[in-house]
RNA sequence: GCGAGAUUAGUAUAGUGGUAGUACGCUUGCUUCCCAAGCAAGAGACACGAGUUCAAUUCUCGUAUCUCGCACCA
């Protein structure tokens, strides 16, 4: 038995043939960066939300959830930067395509350009002054208009009129959520910093180019923990919060260790102390960022303190001291987590002419736990045994029942979606109530009571 | 957003200026006492729009989507 090597297209087509996942809005022809999760795909989606719920949440003592809304008052992505540093004016060269900033070199020859200005206003500006400005690289003054591209999705809440005198934004990152909320989760619980705060939300990014299907879209979702320090005592939580992300990867999601690494950040922003990336090795693509771990100083609630003019300072209960907590921050990409635990779970098992594609999911993962069979479909005895057994059993877990084709096609059929047991309902079973539970990964069997399988497969 | 390439059923693919096959999958029936078995039947596609043409899935142009480079990437 020898493994095939995978490539991002085996994974795409598996998603699609079995309803993971779906490109959306594709009865119109689609749309670009973005993609529905289907039946099987949801099901894995909100079992690693779950784990990683539990990990962060549920068994961390000092760690409390939240889900905030997704529009904010516009200010705060002032605060945080996104509506004037998450834009670029762009020109483009039409001799060799490279590409101008045109604030700056606006500014490099005396004018003053806003980054903020509208589009007409900069290309107003940039028309009077395309003289003085020449390429960079070919040295050319043949532009393109200007383009401002500012990843922020804009929307229209509140603005019946379409004037758009109040632009509001869907949020370009979640954990904008978490800061707005740092003063109400002082004032309302019993946390004392440090603790921590854990959210999963969706953030939205107009993306030049969405490319690498699940890895870069439009619309993503983000799960993200934002851990709240007095200054100065940054290091060593950074550290804990690194390992205990690394561990979550290769205890809980099952990741193979050899394809994760940790990638440093060399370029830090200015209010960024440390940058670590978690990196998975994909199929096709190779490396590629999958959480970032930062160490972010009191930059966020200090802008928001300054932007809103609440103040954000806390005051340790014990010392009495005021600061501004400084934060660490875990953020990790929920598709890009789904694309890796796909893309490390896909095997295909190369028997000679028989090949078999198996999703070896961690049970905790897969989104059906187990799938009920009878042996034959026109013995009605033990069809309407079988029905028995999955009622019992969906009452506890996900499960599927199946008595199409032949027992072999429902057996691979559930490989390729990951389900850890099969079980099947023969003559047998109608005379002392046993049944065959078939192991995935092994294709094994054994047999044992109908009263103990919620007991096996809930281990 | 620029440049290049691609787009035929759910998936993977063949093919043609006179509207299309194949494999697997899917549905139904029969059969079958455990690993994609067998028999029979069935549903299902030329991405969209325009042009050329007697006739376009095929040629041309545009659009969309995907892929690969570039660029971008809190």
């Amino acid at each position: 038995m020898s493994d095939k090597k995978v490539s991002m297209e085996d994974i795409v087509s598996l998603c699609k043939r079995r309803g993971f996942v779906y490109p959306g809005s594709e009865i119109y022809g689609g749309e670009a960066g973005l993609y529905d999760f289907g039946p099987y795909g949801v099901e894995l989606l909100n079992n690693i939300k779950k784990s990683w719920w539990r990990a962060n949440v549920q068994l961390k003592e000092n760690y409390v959830g939240l889900d905030s809304a997704m529009f904010k008052n516009p200010k705060v992505w002032e605060a945080s930067g996104h509506v004037g540093g998450f834009s670029d004016p762009l020109a483009e060269c039409k001799k060799c395509n490279t590409r101008i900033r045109v604030d700056k070199e606006l500014e490099k020859v005396g004018v003053t350009a806003d980054e903020k200005m509208s589009e007409a206003e900069l290309n107003k500006l940039f028309d009077e002054n395309r003289d003085k400005i020449k390429c960079s690289n070919c040295g050319a003054h043949e532009f393109s208009e200007v383009k401002a591209f500012n990843l922020l999705v804009k929307s229209n809440l509140g603005d019946f009129t379409g004037a758009g005198d109040r632009p509001v934004y869907l949020p370009g990152e979640a954990c904008q959520g978490i800061y707005l909320n740092f003063k109400n989760i002082v004032d309302t619980t019993r946390m004392k910093v440090p603790f921590g705060v854990a959210q999963i939300g969706k953030a939205f990014r107009n993306e030049i180019s969405p490319r690498n299907f699940l890895f870069r879209t439009r619309e993503f979702e983000q799960a993200d923990t934002q851990f709240f320090v007095p200054p100065h005592q940054n290091k060593e939580n950074y550290q804990r919060i690194k390992q205990e992300r690394w561990d979550w990867y290769v205890n809980e999601l099952g990741i193979e260790e050899a394809k994760l690494h940790w990638k440093k950040h060399d370029n830090l922003v200015f209010y960024t102390k440390e940058a670590w990336d978690i990196e998975y090795d994909f199929p096709s693509y190779g490396f590629d960022e999958v959480e970032g771990i930062h160490d972010r100083t009191d930059y966020d609630l200090s802008q928001h303190t300054k932007f809103s003019g609440t103040d954000l300072n806390y005051t340790d209960p014990h010392a009495g001291e005021k600061y501004i907590p400084w934060i660490l921050e875990t953020s990790m990409g929920m598709g890009r987590i789904f694309l890796a635990v796909m893309s490390d779970a896909y095997t295909v098992e190369d028997k000679g002419d028989d090949s078999r594609t198996v999703l070896k999911l961690k049970p905790e993962l897969a989104p059906v736990k187990a799938a009920i069979f009878p042996l034959l479909k026109n013995k009605p005895e033990l069809v309407a045994k079988a029905r028995e057994v999955y009622q019992m059993l969906a009452n506890e877990m996900q499960c599927e029942f199946d008595d199409n084709g032949n027992i072999g096609k429902r057996y691979r059929r559930q490989d390729e979606i990951g389900t850890p047991s099969c079980i099947v309902i023969d003559f047998d079973t109608l005379e002392d109530d046993t049944v065959t539970v078939r192991d995935r990964d092994t294709t094994e069997q054994k047999r044992i009571k109908i009263s103990e399988l919620s007991n096996l497969l809930n281990n």
